[in-house]
DNA sequence: CGCACAATTCAACACATGATGAAAAACGTC
DNA sequence: GACGTTTTTCATCATGTGTTGAATTGTGCG
């Protein structure tokens, strides 16, 4: 937590780069991009911030390095899609959950989510995520209608991130999964099959 | 745009401060707090960063000023609550679009929408906003268990907020308020009102 | 041991930002 | 028309930030 005084090498063998990405990750996570600044990711991580730009350069390229997550959407969404139609509202949103509930991903998600939703006003969610990730996997999913059903589906799940994870609203932050699953699963499936107004 | 040359009061009555104020608002409304400078600000108004100053003291004290919005949520609230539960989820959506969609209001909301989001982590979002001032107000349509009702009826209108309206997703952007009420509103009831699993 | 190399800190720069106080120009009033 | 007031800009400061290059200390290899 404390920074050092004394200069040069440390001895043993401290793996020091992991903690500042660690710490950074954690930084970006909470506070987005522009509220993170580079002097308090190296405090945290108990290094000075001369270290930090040693290790990974610009503080942009600290940022991929901070959103670099082990999860590959399309393999956790394959099976989801490949099962079928049939309560697959349920699946979807477990698959979900598996993904953000995940201490080792969380913090790389949360990053991104809040850099997109303020720093780049929504641009890349808007132009990428959703309609070219996104949607055409689940396109494999609707009966029909897609446009219209899909940003449905988006709204929900949107909404429970946010309200789960980036705000962390207390009883949304605290329910269990299965809970999650039972209660918001069978919105999720009648937005992908069911009758629209 | 341009900012001016020549010193002192200018010719004619413009109304500078509500000028600078409307600017102010758009951009705390598409960059957050943090994204937005005074000097941004004062660009945007055609004039001198210290006028900014001048008129709204600190950066804090303007991020206020634009907050301030001519909507009392009670009131608009009120309404939904007295007609009892039926069609309440309708009613509810309605309600909370007739404000979000008034070019009037949508900025400050924004604004502050953003702002608790990032700047403050969620803070006040979740310690103020939705457990004192909606939760109390929606406790009257709900048939039981509020504490699992109400926050799942947050999850969805908060993502319909984020989808709408802060990443403004394509086809939830431009998609008729009629047809959103009429997708959205049964979800809604149903999280009011419907069988919970 | 000696030496290349990696890890780490120090000192400093350039720049953007929020803020301040004084000066200039137009207005309103007597 | 003189004068106080309001509106507006200019010049400037202090601070925080990303970034850089040199200096220092430990590690590992021959």
């Amino acid at each position: 937590m404390t920074a050092r005084t004394s200069r040069g090498r440390r001895p043993g063998a401290p793996d020091t780069r992991a903690e500042v990405l660690a710490a950074a990750r954690a930084s970006f996570a909470e506070k987005g991009f522009r509220g993170t600044t580079i002097r308090a990711v190296a405090a945290a991580a108990g290094v000075d911030p001369a270290l930090v730009h040693h290790y990974f350069g610009s503080k942009d390229d600290l940022f991929v390095a901070a959103l670099e997550i082990p999860v590959d959407p399309r393999a956790v969404l394959a099976p989801v899609v490949a099962a079928g139609p049939d309560g697959a509202g349920e699946r979807l949103l477990r698959a979900f959950l598996g993904v953000w509930d995940d201490p080792a991903v969380q913090p790389g998600l949360l990053a991104m989510v809040r850099s997109l939703l303020v720093d780049d006003a929504g641009g890349r969610l808007r132009e990428a995520f959703v309609p070219v990730v996104v949607g055409p996997v689940l396109a494999g999913l609707v009966a029909d209608r897609a446009d219209v059903r899909i940003p449905l589906v988006a709204s929900q799940v949107l909404g429970l991130i946010v309200a789960r994870y980036v705000v962390a609203l207390p009883p949304m932050a605290q329910m269990p999964a299965d809970d999650v699953v039972a209660r918001i699963g069978p919105v999720l499936q009648h937005y992908l099959t069911g009758d629209l107004a």
